[in-house]
DNA sequence: GATACATTTCAAATGATGTTGAACTATTGA
DNA sequence: TCAATAGTTCAACATCATTTGAAATGTATC
């Protein structure tokens, strides 16, 4: 991850409607959720803006999209989100924090599978 | 941590300089480094400019500052920052990551000192 | 192949953010 | 107390992001 991929991932959460719609993907992990029941979930928004949202994050690597009939499922990009952990986090006091380093480690293990095994 | 103040922190290392200024005080870790260090390292950035961000990023609670002598020394919240990442993480695959449980815990004891006891 | 469903695209209007230099405040030391 | 150093505040200007409904696209079902 570089500085500018940086920049847009943290740039697409600082939005609300874009950060609900993350952590509500981090939660659903590897299935996903519909563009609908997104919208659902985030009642009162019309269709459209949540288009628009979800695009945004799509953009900035941080969800992906498949099809499935009439349906548009979109899921977080797990590892995108673990590099961006460490891009902020990377070289903690000087390089000497051993538990920062530990975190960032074993953030990069997460896939978004619960069934993934335990490290 | 909230929503709003997540959103805030967001908004803040969002941009470029502010980006910027808070990794570099991620490595400087609890010493911190003054306004015009920062500036410094930041070449051709006028004071008034980074100034303007470094209050935006102490505004997000994401900074705070300390006056020595004519120098104002900034330096980053290391709690604010695990929150951070925790809020952005939790909950993930439906609470049954246990990779990230404990990768959470463990950013949670990062201090902002290079000599706090590895866990 | 017509209809309903799920979602995206578009253009226009609105609102929020970032940059600049000049003037200001606070601290130190001669 | 004067000058030098370190940062901050201000107001004007420029730029970018978000919301909206209406129209368009792609997919399943009758």
């Amino acid at each position: 991850m570089d500085e500018n991929q940086a920049l847009g991932a943290f740039a697409a959460i600082s939005n609300q409607t874009r950060l609900r719609i993350v952590r509500m993907l981090v939660v659903a992990g590897a299935d996903g959720r519909s563009a609908g029941a997104i919208a659902e979930a985030l009642e009162g928004a019309p269709a459209s803006r949540i288009s628009f949202h979800l695009s945004q994050l799509e953009q900035a690597g941080l969800v992906e999209s498949r099809r499935e009939g009439r349906s548009i499922i979109y899921s977080a990009i797990f590892p995108a989100l673990s590099d961006l952990v460490a891009f902020l986090m990377r070289d903690c006091c000087e390089g000497h924090c051993a538990v920062c380093d530990k975190a960032i480690a074993l953030f990069a293990k997460c896939t978004g599978r619960p069934t993934h095994p335990v490290v």
